[in-house]
DNA sequence: AGCAGTACGTTACTTGCGGTAACACCAGTC
DNA sequence: GACTGGTGTTACCGCAAGTAACGTACTGCT
């Protein structure tokens, strides 16, 4: 009588299943990038294209579903550093330090979460510049900009300032990572104390050079 | 009789024909996005295919004559405002607003820019992180790094500090940008002002928020 | 039992793009 | 006239995304 009554045979393996793709997917797409074919992550999986298909809708979607796990887990995280009971500064340097700590660890991981390789929404004529540049930017700055409104006192148009804050400095830190991880110029814990003093003004503080540049 | 006199009508200097492809693709370019095909590209240039290859190469050559071009003309607009003759708050601002201005006046160029819509150089099997996530934004970095290092005093370990400080700058400044392009939350001077705020630390001296979430 | 529905799975196909080979035309030069 | 080097072309290959059509097993319903 219950129509929707799967009884464990079915609904389970539905939801397993997918989550067997996604890991299949996962070993894939970090094996060989962002480039990696449907056919090579259905072959991974045991299976065939069209199942990936079904589950997925079409390969941004697919992409979507990893990207979502691999952000939620590196925000979380992010949210412990910065949820921890201690002065600002040092809740601002354990975010940063946990946040390179991650991607040093896994980089392909990064890789891939900052490149979704075009997902080709083709949304009308227009240009929409957002949600191109990898959704965990957004979300990373967007919840940055939640916490300090929460905790930070900035008075009036506070709430503006704080997310424009919050996508500016998880912008840093991005920029800066990304750098870093490419030429290692420094340890990861100068270049956490390097960025804490640049967000505690310390630019605004140095001096000019002497004897300046044709000035 | 002369070489150089060629009759009007064909055998234009191969430079000059390089130019007109390269607008041409521009063209197409801005208004596909990223993913404007090579066929599409020649059509539009008014030829076939096989003379891109032979002028460029592949499309990531292409695409890179392109992004060049684009990559020179606003890091000397930068450079204009960086250098200008005012203390730094107001070079900070300016060079701020500059670079706001440049990507709210072209957005689709902008977007082009940082998304070079996966090279796929495939080097070995080895991930290197760096060069994928746009050469503008590591260009700006190492640019605003060398003028830091230039111009303002750091004591010892400056130079590092200073590029470190450079890409993170400019991560901010893209980042925030990049999302207020995407929901223009407030003006642009207001942007530039909080911006230029949190780089002069005032982050650093709010005060805690009374009552905070639970604690 | 027999029938529909549905999720799982397959093979085989279409479409479109990056890239290339082979060929054709047109100048000036020996 | 034959040779060379630039312009251009058409026609093709390989490969990946995405789809259609078909087959199969298990379910509950009558």
């Amino acid at each position: 009588m219950d129509i929707a009554h799967r009884t464990t045979d079915q609904q389970k393996p539905a939801e397993q299943r997918r989550r067997e793709l996604l890991e299949a997917a996962d070993r894939v797409v970090l094996r060989d990038g962002p480039k990696a074919s449907m056919n090579a992550i259905a072959a991974e999986a045991g299976i065939t294209k069209p199942i990936l298909y079904r589950h997925f809708g079409d390969k941004g979607g697919l992409y979507r579903a990893l990207a979502t796990r691999h952000t939620d887990a590196l925000l979380a995280s992010l949210r412990a550093a910065l949820d921890a009971p201690a002065d600002r500064r040092r809740r601002v340097e354990s975010t940063l330090d946990t946040y390179l700590a991650s991607i040093e660890a896994m980089p392909q991981v990064y890789r891939f979460l900052m490149h979704p390789a075009e997902e080709s929404h083709q949304s009308e004529q227009g240009f929409d510049v957002g949600r191109h540049s990898a959704p965990l930017l957004r979300r990373m700055g967007e919840e940055l900009g939640q916490v300090i409104a929460e905790r930070v006192d900035l008075g009036p148009a506070a709430e503006a300032q704080a997310r424009i804050w919050g996508h500016g400095i998880v912008g840093m830190m991005h920029a800066a990572g990304d750098w870093w991880l490419g030429e290692r110029p420094c340890s990861r814990a100068e270049l956490v104390r390097s960025l804490a003093d640049l967000l505690w003004g310390r630019l605004a503080e140095a001096e000019d050079r002497p004897g300046g540049p044709g000035f």
